[in-house]
DNA sequence: ATGCCTATTGAAAACGATTTTAAAAAGTGA
DNA sequence: TCACTTTTTAAAATCGTTTTCAATAGGCAT
């Protein structure tokens, strides 16, 4: 029996008998038989498999995204695979060497490292998406929220709450997304008529250890704030057990919003206010549209921003 | 001039003219030329790939052990991908499909659900190693820690606290940890001779409101604990939400100790006490011995138990 | 019996690299 | 100049599949 007919009948191919058919699941059966894919791969130049590529796998709401990427991508009958870059844009780059050589077929970027000018000229010669972060380059495939206007719905609601001197904790790091979320906060400022503060400003990381610091700062300031939007659970988390454990009455000496909805901000009481974004969602559809450009001729190179929600908790006096 | 110069020159072989090297160079540069893995794996049938196989990237602590994992990897020229099995065996089966089918070039499982005897077979024909979790099966490489003695201290030591009445919150699902941990629960009993009472365990999933659910249940007893083991600190964190928040006081009232020693654990005030697992160096010692394994002629089929310890805060009254 | 069509099969080419083998070019010494 | 070695290059084999193309066999109508 030739190897071509072996191939079709691992295939399902119609155009072979139901007795050859028998006899190569026998054999497959008897020797443990699985083919090899790099043959395969490198024979049909595709590999049904997405990469996703990530920071690190400690943000947990990554989680969601990945499932939403895995159910479309499975759906089509790819597999996901996860890199992680450690934050890293030179390894970032390493690991799209995979997507160059044809070791998978397509790339997910979530919350880039690397600028958006190469990113903007790979996808043009691969398939890449980008999630989660805005891209500011026009061209490039890109699922994300509007955290600008997440940061504004945040901050207004804390102003709607009469809130006058409204702290932002925020990072170091200028990612696009904190970036835009503090944009949105000082528009929402800006609109209120309240003038903005750099004192009420503290820059960080995305640790607990931040969200502490920073109230500390905050609480040394004559003119204390009476509440505080920061970009991420975590900090908030940070800043309300130190409020807490120095007699703030938090809801009511001093409202919290956060960002992300992660699973232990409705834990600590008061629960925490928080932005929610889709996360799920969000990896279903970079996963769908970046599928679909691989198909495509001409590949949609639009920024769909999801809709986000504000959860309202204790730490608003909710 | 032919391929095989240009192969020779990619891969920096010593016999080739300087010449020939830099025009090669060139036309990489100019045309933005990057091989294609799938053929030369294909060729050298190898992928310098190792795939590690986990549940979701929820657990916080696979973090680290994925970067123990890549920190050996990387250093011996091997990239590290991951991919999640959303906790269904038959998708973890499809997965190890990328070692069968040389799309990697070895696995290793963090936390398997398929089950040992599979694995065993497995291991026979390709390179597989299993981190997290132990084995009851010889001959399969395994590193992990001491689940049953790290359960044992723990509850040793709530009992050292001169607690008699200690409750256990464990999961439904039997994994081995689980059962070990729980099993060291039961010999530091047996040890102080406190009899076992089955009231005092519950059995949920790894959630926060397995926790509170498990110390309502607590608190109908006539005769309620003195002190709560949780095999992790998720559970923990809600039991003690709960607890403070029903006035019990943490820390003497009643003493709360947990299980992974994650990043939220010592958020809550008061602190958690938990056992700290070496997750780095499980990563970093699980991939450094599965890379030996394939270069070496007999594979190491032992079981590694890394040293834990316990991390002492309030909620032992510390 | 001949021709035609269909179902099945096998041989061979193709995918893109690496590696082996062989041959050509260049260098060396008498 | 010739023989011999060394360096460099080209050609061909190889990895394990899929796919194309041609060939064979059998059934059916003429």
């Amino acid at each position: 029996m030739s190897v071509a007919t072996v191939s079709r009948v691992l295939n399902n191919k119609s155009n072979v008998s139901d007795e050859a058919v028998h006899a190569v699941n026998r054999a497959v059966e008897k020797l443990g038989y699985s083919p090899n894919f790099l043959g395969r791969d490198l024979r049909k130049s595709e590999t049904k498999r997405i990469l996703a590529i990530i920071g690190s796998t400690e943000e947990s709401f990554y989680n969601d995204v990945l499932r939403g990427m895995q159910d479309a991508c499975f759906a089509q009958g790819y597999d996901v695979l996860i890199a992680t870059t450690r934050n890293d844009p030179e390894h970032e780059m390493h690991l799209l060497g995979m997507l160059f050589s044809k070791a998978v077929d397509g790339a997910v970027l979530l919350a880039p490292k690397i600028d958006s000018k190469t990113i903007l000229d790979l996808s043009k010669k691969y398939a890449i998406a980008v999630c989660l972060e805005r891209i500011d380059t026009e061209g490039i495939l890109c699922v994300t929220i509007n955290n600008e206007r997440a940061g504004f719905d945040a901050t207004s609601y804390l102003i709607g709450k009469g809130r006058k001197r409204i702290g932002l904790i925020t990072t170091k790091i200028r990612s696009q997304s904190s970036v835009d979320r503090e944009n949105g906060y000082r528009l929402a400022l800006e609109k209120a008529g309240i003038p903005y503060d750099e004192r009420l400003v503290y820059y960080g990381d995305y640790t607990t250890e931040t969200g502490s610091r920073a109230f500390e700062e905050f609480m040394k300031l004559d003119s204390k704030p009476d509440a505080i939007f920061s970009i991420s659970d975590t900090i908030s988390l940070g800043a309300m057990v130190y409020a807490h454990e120095h007699g703030c009455v938090i809801g009511k000496d001093i409202l919290f919003f956060g960002f992300d909805n992660i699973v232990y901000s409705h834990l600590f009481i008061p629960r925490l206010s928080t932005v929610d974004q889709p996360c799920y969602l969000q990896g279903k559809t970079v996963a769908e549209k970046l599928l679909a450009n691989m198909k495509s001729e001409e590949p949609d190179t639009s920024t769909y921003m999801l809709p986000h929600s504000l959860i309202l908790r204790e730490s608003t006096g909710d």
